[in-house]
DNA sequence: AGCACGCCGACT
DNA sequence: GTCGGCGTGCTC
C-alpha cells in the first residue's frame, strides 16, 4: 500500500516540515531522499523526513513533483544529526538540510584555468620520527576506537599535527575517511600542503573562500569516495561522508567555530554529536583548551592526552612584561623620542633582532590609525550614524565604522564646535606600522589586518614574503596570532595586551589568555625566541598565567569564578535578541518577551534550579546598522530544559510587532 | 528565503 | 493613466 503522505523539510524558513501528497506516478520515497516540491508559486528543494497517515487540518495538500536525482540520499546518522541541530539550535530543519549540498550541479561544461585547490604531489613525504609523547598519545588513542572525545592538550610546537596525520594514516589503511576541521584563518596553503604531501591524491578541501565550482568538485570527491581526507573550516562538517571514521578538530578553543549568523551552531559541539551518532572517535586539539572542554576533562566526559614538550626540545620563548604605567611616569620626567606606545625595552629588542637579521612581529588587536578622534575643545567624539560606536581613524583622513563599514572624511575642524581639529585618540595597527617605518627606515614591514589582507591570495603572498625573508617586521591583529609558523621569527611584541581585558563578555579573560599564549607561541619556532608584553595591568590573571605558561592555574581560577556566577560551562546560556527599526517597538517587544518568559518560568520552576531570566537590557551595541537592539539572557543548569524553554517561548510569535525580530542564540559567544 | 500582493509617488 | 519603489504576509 502506498503511504498516505510525506513529511518534507522544505528549503524555506518554516518552523515545521510540510506535508505533501505522493507524486502522481505513485513513486515511493525513503527518508533522506531529496525531492522537488511546489511551494507557494514556486518550486523548492526538500528532504523527505518520514511518511505519515495524518494530514494537517485545514490545508489543501499539494503533491511532491519529483525525485531530485542529482542529490544523493543523506545517510541516516547524518539525518538524525541534522534533526538534532534543528531542535537544539531552534532553526528550520529545511534550511539546515540545504547546507548539506554543494552549490552547483555535479557536471561542469567548462574547464577551469584556475590553480587547483589542492596540489597533488607525486610522492609521499616521509614522516619525521615521533617523540615519545607523540607515541604515547597514539597508543592511548588506539585503545579507544569507538565514540570517545579525546582532548589533545599540547603546547604550541609539540607536534599535534603529526599526531593527526598518524591517526589519518590508520584511517586510510582501513579504507575509511577522515575529517579535519580547522579555524578558517589557519586554513592556509601551508597547512593544506603539509597534508597533501603526506597523503598525495587523497586530500580534499572545503571552506568559504572557494568558488561555487571548486566547492562542488571537492564535495563530490569526498561523497563519491574518490578522496579520503577532508580538511575544512566548520562548514565542512556538513559534507555527508559515506565512510567517516575519525574527526579531528584542531584549535578547539577558537571562537570562530561558533557561527553567529543564521544557524548559530558551534562546530565543536556539533562535531561531537555527529561522532556520537557515527560511533567514531573525535580528537580535539589545543594548547589553550576552552574552559568548556577542560571542565569536561575534569568530570571525565573527555579523555585527556597531554604533550608538554616542544619537538626537538626547543625552549619555550622567554616572556617579559613591561608596565606601561611606569613607562609613562618615567617619560613625564625624561621625555623620549620614541613613539608613546613603544617602550624602551621593546625598542632595544627590536634593534637587536634587526641587527641579527632575524624577524619580528608586533601584535595589536585593533585596526586603523587611532581608535577614534576627539575634539580637545568641546570633547566631541566622532560617532557612526548607524551604530552606537565611535568611528575609527584610518589612513590619515578617514573615519570608519568597524561594524557597518560606514566611512566619512575627517573634517579639518570639529564639526560640532568648529574651534579645534579632531585629535586621534588611542592606537591602531596603521599607526604602529607608520611609526616603525619612521624609526627603522631600512627594514621591510608588512601589515596583516582586515584592511590590508582581504583575500586568500593576499594572505598567501604575505606568508610567502615572510617565509622567504622578504619581510623583517610583521605588524598585525588577530590574523597573525593563529597558525602561522615562521622559523626566523624570534621576537613577538604585544603592543597593548589590555585590548579585550574589559570587553563586556564573560569570556573576556579566557580569550585574552588564549590570545596572549597563542601569540607568544609564534616566537622562536626554531631557535630561542623572545616575547615582550606591554600592558597597563601586569597583574591581570591572563598575563600572570601566560607568564608562567600555566594553563591549568588559569583554568582553575577562572572556572571557580564562572561557577560562582552561574556561567558556562556549569550553567548553560541562551541569548534572545530583539531587533527593531523602531526604538519604541523594540523596547515594547523586549518587555513583552520578558513578561512571557516570566509566565513560562513558573512551569519550569519545579525542575532543578529553574530558569533564570535576565533583562531586558539594551545590547552593548545598542544601535547596529540602524537597528535598535535589546537582549534577554536565559540561564539554566540543564541544556535540555533550556532548549525546551526557548522552543516553548518562541512557539507563538504572532504577538511580535512588524519590523521587529526575535532571535535565539543557544550557547552564545557574541555578547554584543 | 523567495515571491505576490498592494499601496503610494513619478513619469510617458 | 501605469510603472515600479519596497513594506507585509504566506508557503503543505
Amino acid at each position: 500500500m502506498n503511504p498516505s503522505f510525506y513529511v518534507v523539510a522544505v528549503d524555506s524558513p518554516l518552523k515545521e516540515a510540510l506535508t505533501y501528497l505522493p507524486p502522481e506516478d505513485g513513486r515511493v520515497f525513503e527518508r533522506g531522499q531529496s525531492v522537488r516540491v511546489p511551494l507557494g508559486s514556486r518550486k523548492a528543494y526538500g528532504v523527505v523526513m518520514r511518511q505519515t497517515q495524518e494530514a494537517p487540518p485545514a490545508v489543501k495538500l499539494k503533491a511532491i513533483l519529483e525525485r531530485e536525482d542529482e542529490r544523493p540520499t543523506i545517510p541516516e546518522p547524518y539525518m538524525d544529526w541534522l534533526e538534532w541541530l534543528a531542535q537544539y539550535y531552534v532553526f528550520p530543519a529545511g534550511m539546515i538540510m540545504e547546507t548539506v549540498f554543494p552549490p552547483l550541479g555535479k557536471e561542469s561544461t567548462r574547464t577551469s584555468r584556475k590553480s587547483p585547490v589542492v596540489k597533488d604531489y607525486e610522492t609521499r613525504s616521509e614522516p619525521p620520527p615521533l617523540t615519545e609523547e607523540q607515541r604515547n598519545v597514539l597508543r592511548q588513542l588506539k585503545e579507544a576506537p569507538d565514540f570517545n572525545v579525546h582532548l589533545l592538550f599540547g603546547v604550541t610546537g609539540s607536534g599535534k599535527t603529526e599526531v593527526y596525520m598518524h591517526l589519518l594514516e590508520e584511517v586510510l589503511a582501513r579504507g575509511k575517511q577522515g575529517l579535519v576541521l580547522v579555524p578558517e584563518i589557519s586554513l592556509t596553503p601551508q597547512l593544506i600542503d603539509r597534508f597533501s604531501k603526506r597523503f598525495p591524491g587523497q586530500v580534499a578541501v572545503l571552506h568559504s573562500h572557494l568558488t561555487a565550482r571548486e566547492k562542488t568538485t571537492q564535495w563530490w570527491n569526498m561523497v563519491d569516495g574518490k578522496r579520503k581526507i577532508l580538511i575544512g573550516a566548520r562548514s565542512a562538517l556538513f559534507c555527508p561522508l559515506p565512510d567517516l571514521d575519525l574527526i579531528v578538530l584542531d584549535e578547539e578553543h577558537e571562537p570562530s567555530y561558533k557561527q553567529d549568523e543564521q544557524l548559530k551552531y558551534h562546530a565543536r559541539d556539533a562535531a561531537i554529536m555527529l561522532a556520537k551518532r557515527l560511533n567514531i572517535p573525535i580528537v580535539l586539539g589545543s594548547a589553550t583548551p576552552s574552559l568548556e572542554s577542560w571542565n569536561n576533562v575534569q568530570t571525565g566526559k573527555y579523555q585527556l592526552h597531554e604533550m608538554t614538550q616542544r619537538v626537538n626540545a626547543r625552549a619555550m620563548p622567554a616572556i617579559e612584561v613591561v608596565d606601561l604605567r611606569e613607562l609613562h611616569r618615567q617619560r613625564k620626567d625624561t621625555p623620549s623620542s620614541l613613539p608613546f606606545w613603544l617602550s624602551d625595552r621593546l625598542h632595544e629588542e627590536l634593534v637587536q633582532i634587526f641587527d641579527k637579521k632575524e624577524q619580528a612581529a608586533l601584535f595589536l588587536n585593533r585596526r586603523g590609525v587611532a581608535q577614534t578622534a576627539q575634539c580637545h575643545a568641546c570633547g566631541y567624539v566622532a560617532e557612526c550614524p548607524n551604530c552606537s560606536v565611535s568611528l575609527t581613524v584610518h589612513a590619515t583622513s578617514h573615519l570608519v565604522c568597524h561594524y557597518c563599514d560606514y566611512s566619512e572624511r575627517l573634517t579639518e575642524m570639529c564639526p560640532d564646535c568648529k574651534e579645534s581639529p579632531l585629535e586621534p585618540l588611542g592606537l591602531g595597527t596603521e599607526r604602529v606600522e607608520k611609526d616603525m617605518a619612521t624609526l627603522f627606515p631600512d627594514i621591510r614591514i608588512a601589515r596583516a589586518d582586515r584592511d590590508e589582507v582581504q583575500s586568500r591570495d593576499q594572505l598567501e603572498k604575505l606568508v610567502e614574503d615572510v617565509e622567504t625573508r622578504n619581510i623583517d617586521l610583521l605588524v598585525g591583529t588577530q590574523m597573525i596570532a593563529k597558525g602561522l609558523d615562521f622559523p626566523h621569527l624570534n621576537l613577538v611584541g604585544l603592543v597593548l595586551a589590555d585590548v579585550g581585558f574589559h570587553w563586556p563578555d564573560f569570556r573576556a579573560s579566557e580569550r585574552s589568555f588564549q590570545l596572549l599564549t597563542q601569540v607568544s607561541g609564534r616566537s622562536g619556532r626554531q631557535s630561542a625566541g623572545k616575547v615582550v608584553i606591554q600592558t597597563y595591568d601586569p597583574e591581570h590573571a591572563s598575563i600572570r598565567h601566560t607568564l608562567g605558561a600555566d594553563f591549568q592555574g588559569f583554568a582553575k581560577a577562572e572556572l571557580e569564578e564562572r561557577s560562582g556566577l552561574f556561567y558556562p560551562p556549569f550553567w548553560r546560556m541562551a541569548m534572545l535578541r530583539i531587533q527593531s527599526n523602531s526604538k519604541e517597538r523594540g523596547e515594547r517587544t523586549a518587555d513583552l518577551l520578558v513578561q512571557r518568559a516570566h509566565v513560562l518560568q513558573r512551569s519550569f520552576a519545579a525542575y532543578g534550579d529553574g530558569i533564570h531570566v535576565l533583562g531586558p537590557a539594551e545590547a552593548p551595541l545598542f544601535k547596529l546598522r540602524n537597528k535598535f537592539r535589546y537582549q534577554v539572557m536565559l540561564k539554566c543548569d540543564s541544556p535540555a530544559r533550556l532548549n525546551a524553554f526557548c522552543r516553548q517561548l518562541l512557539a507563538d510569535d504572532s504577538w511580535i510587532e512588524t519590523g521587529t525580530k526575535v532571535q535565539v542564540d543557544i550557547d552564545p559567544f557574541q555578547m554584543l
